[in-house]
RNA sequence: GCUGGAGUGGUGGAAUGGUAUACACGUGCGACUCAAAAUCGCAUGGCGCAAGCCUUGAGGGUUCAAGUCCCUCCUCCAGCACCA
């Protein structure tokens, strides 16, 4: 009788051994065909992993260990994602310094996931804070900057009062309020490094037809993002002779625009000649107190201030219209000014009923009414002519702005240049890169709008390296979305000090064939597709995109269908499950739960049916004899088959259950010590601790993880006698057993003999027959007359 | 509102147009035990004593055959949203 598995042992054993002999070590000169599979790689928060984490982790891991056994050279690599406000929020909460509380979680993570068993090739491990990682973080600023692409602004921005710091519009919550803190976000003018992610825009929507191994949900949330708009600017001349551009989707409408709307905060609003300036200052500061809350919230009521003095004619009739100022049209969309089309635009109705404006409708039906020349015109050809008519350009606009690039806090990368008295700004020489974090006594943030890097005088005063002059380091730092968004490529090559990577084991290793993860994705996903694009521009990477299969996942939810969080109180830490359960126990079970792509909420109750399953597997030499049926035979075959096509299509779940039903039919017989040994192997990815126990103990010195994965066998994973369901009159109404490539004549002949299947066809004719081998038989009976 | 996805037992879920409910949990009964846990065996969609009938969100359609394909509708989830 087997001995009840041990698993704190045995996995403390492989762990160690596996570890002291580099076993999953990537090797470089490797002759065999290359498969990259990476997680997206965690933040190292203080309070460390809960069971939902590791999750992706456990299928990266079953998906690499089934490659490198079926012949494949695997880069599996991991690191850590460790700059950003909430290392430095709570470094300062707890008065340590970031550096010393990111060591500790990174310390802490590292041992979580090595009791999960991961085959992780750790000699590549890097970490985003390490001057010799983010040297090339900077360096790729540089080359930003170099191609026009990194810009400063002045422009009002995004302050979070909470966090200090300046935000992207995409670092907000749909409410307006702080992603990190909640607190109410604030515009604020202030000078930011910006960088140009919208002359990528075209690029990242078109190549997302490209990516055909991406789930469509995620390619879809990618098109919203940049949200591309296709229409055209089109000039409007003001009775004082300045021009306001608009953008609009509607050219054909351009008959129905009766006013027109600047953005409270467009350019032109201060410098026109008005006869209601205090009217309309006031309106604008109004604006400016308002929260990101009350201005886009669409149900309320419409306001605006008519710009008395002036008015705009429309370049199609010459009319002469009203032009108002109001928040509903937006800065930062299009160009700030609008056309307005209350017969045909809902907003632009509502403001013109309001504010007692004529409507007039132009289009009927999809064709122009009220347009002069264009009467008749199908909208889609308006739209062209009425263009080229009045001197407009196509053009298309984005939802997606520039990258807000800078943050006033401590706890990021030094964005690399020198602000000299007489040159401005001046990138420091590459060979000086990287420009480290100096130590501080206060990280605390300023709230001056200054970062705590400014207060370090003889860090700050440099000189200029163009003139030698005086000049001041940049002292903004960059957000936590700049190290991840090319991480990917230094784990292929994390030592080199020459380079960001080697241009032939990009070569080599790149792409990352298997991307896997969940939280953050869009985002991060747009913006490691932009550096990359912009990478390959500048000859770094030779592919336009760095992922080519994402699979995203789900989440784990805590028993109680809610998130797992420490403010719940319902949060389970893997730990305990590994040390109550075992790490096989648990991997299985996260693997059992459901499809990879769906969030399930943890059931202690599941967990057990993995545990099950693990000590059946444990005890299954029980059963191993000289010789098996033949149906063993054929059942671990087919079971080999769909495990290698549902590991290949991460679809665990089903192999898991599909390694149960083996299991029990062989529980249930013998089988030799041949199968046996195949399907210990076939689990080995799922259940690398046990297996490999098992593997020792069946004699083997080597490692059961770089044995060959098994091959189905195509003749013995088919069944040569098959249980078909036979319907009459398309009922199912039981099922015969016949073989496999029985003839027509055979199966009805079978049918008929059932007794239970014949009482069906009493009193009726077979007029017609289908029959589909191995699948179904259809009699149809007519009735007698 | 727009876009994408999903609705199957008490629960998680399975199913190239071919016997719906695999696998697992839970539950019930039984075995083992002084007893319990663990383990093992049997049962387990609904209605019905049974033969049988019904059943994949609702309703239509295509087909010999529909959870799967088509149409209409409902509900839920996700992303975007005063975006011109």
């Amino acid at each position: 009788m087997h001995k009840k598995f041990d698993h704190e042992a045995i996995e403390k054993k492989w762990q160690e051994k596996w570890r002291q002999n580099d076993l999953y070590k990537t090797e470089e000169g490797s002759s065999k065909e290359k498969v990259y599979v990476l997680d997206m790689f965690p933040y190292p928060s203080g309070e460390g992993l809960h069971v939902g984490h590791p999750k992706g982790y456990i299928a990266t891991d079953i998906y690499s260990r089934f490659k490198r056994m079926d012949g494949y050279e695997v880069l599996h690599p991991m690191g850590w994602d460790a700059f950003g406000l909430p290392a430095e929020n709570f470094a300062i909460k707890n008065k340590i310094h970031p550096r010393v509380a990111v060591e500790k979680n990174i310390a802490n993570f590292k041992q979580q996931l090595a009791h999960l068993g991961f085959n992780y090739d750790w000699s590549r491990e890097i970490n985003t804070t390490d001057p010799e990682y983010y040297k090339w973080t900077q360096w790729i600023f540089l080359k930003l900057l170099e191609k026009g692409l990194a810009y400063e602004s002045h422009e009002p921005i995004n302050w979070c009062p909470g966090c200090q710091t300046g935000l992207a519009n995409e670092d907000l919550e749909s409410d307006g309020t702080c992603e990190r803190c909640g607190s109410v976000v604030e515009k604020r003018p202030m000078r930011q490094w910006v960088l140009k992610i919208t002359d990528y825009a075209d690029r990242m929507l078109e190549d997302l037809d490209t990516l055909t191994e991406w789930p469509e949900h995620i390619k879809e949330a990618q098109r919203n993002w940049i949200g591309r708009s296709e229409g055209a600017e089109i000039d409007f001349r003001l009775t004082n002779g300045d021009v306001i551009t608009v953008f609009t989707t509607r050219p054909d409408t351009l008959f129905g625009a009766t006013y027109m709307v600047l953005a409270p905060e467009h350019e032109l609003v201060g410098k026109l000649p008005l006869d209601n300036t205090d009217e309309v200052y006031a309106y604008v500061q109004a604006t400016k107190q308002k929260s990101e809350i009350d201005r886009t919230n669409a149900e309320k009521e419409k306001t605006g201030v008519e710009l008395k003095g002036i008015k705009a004619i429309n370049p199609v009739n010459g009319e002469e219209i009203p032009v108002f100022i109001a928040d509903y049209v937006l800065a930062h969309y299009g160009t700030g000014a609008i056309m307005a089309v209350p017969a045909h635009d809902e907003r632009d109705r509502e403001f013109a009923q309001k504010f007692q404006l004529p409507e007039v409708t132009v289009v009927d039906e999809d064709v122009l009414v009220n347009s002069g020349e264009f009467n008749g015109m199908s909208v889609v050809e308006a739209k062209k002519a009425i263009v080229e008519k009045v001197g407009g350009r196509i053009t298309s606009t984005y939802r997606l702005n520039d990258w807000v690039f800078s943050r006033q806090r401590y706890w990021g990368e030094p964005i690399p240049v020198i602000h000299c008295e007489k040159c401005g700004v001046v990138p420091v020489p590459y060979e000086q890169l990287p420009v480290q974090l100096p130590e501080v006594e206060h990280y605390e943030p300023t709230g001056t709008g200054e970062s705590p890097l400014a207060a370090i005088t003889d860090w700050v005063n440099v000189d200029c390296p163009k003139c030698g002059g005086k000049g001041k380091r940049e002292t903004n730092t960059m957000p936590q979305w700049a190290g991840s968004s090319w991480y990917y490529l230094r784990f292929i090559d994390p030592q080199n000090d020459q380079a960001l990577i080697d241009p032939d084991k990009e070569k080599k290793w790149a792409p990352v064939d298997v991307y896997v993860g969940g939280d953050h994705a869009v985002r991060h996903l747009i913006y490691a597709r932009f550096w990359h694009k912009f990478l390959f521009d500048i000859g770094v990477v030779h592919t336009a995109e760095p992922f080519m299969r994402l699979e995203f996942l789900g989440f784990i939810l805590a028993e109680d269908g809610r998130k797992m969080s420490k403010r719940w109180g319902n949060v389970i830490n893997p730990d305990d499950i590994v040390k109550q359960n075992g790490a096989d126990t648990l991997r299985v079970y996260e693997m059992f739960m459901g499809p990879f792509e769906n969030t399930v909420a943890w059931s202690t109750n599941g967990l057990v049916g993995a545990q099950r399953f693990v000590e059946r597997v444990n005890g299954l030499l029980d059963h191993v004899g000289d010789t098996e049926p033949q149906e063993i035979t054929r059942l671990l075959h087919k079971t080999i088959k769909k495990v290698r096509s549902d590991i290949e299509e991460f679809k665990f779940n089903t192999a898991v259950s599909a390694m149960m039903i083996f299991v029990n039919a062989a529980e249930k017989a013998t089988l030799t010590n041949e199968s046996y040994q195949n399907f210990i192997k076939l689990l080995a990815p799922f259940a690398p601790h046990l297996t490999e126990e098992l593997w020792a103990n069946a004699g083997n010195d080597t490692s059961i993880h770089l044995e060959t994965y098994p091959v189905a066998d195509e003749d013995l994973a088919v069944d040569d006698m098959v249980t078909m369901g036979v319907q009459i009159n398309g009922k199912s109404r039981g099922s015969i057993t016949i073989a496999a490539d029985a003839d027509e004549e055979t199966a009805v002949f079978a049918a008929k003999s059932d007794p239970s299947l014949a009482k069906h066809l009493e009193g009726g004719e077979v007029t017609k027959v289908i029959y589909v081998p191995g699948r179904i038989l259809n009699l149809m009976i007519g009735q007698r007359s």
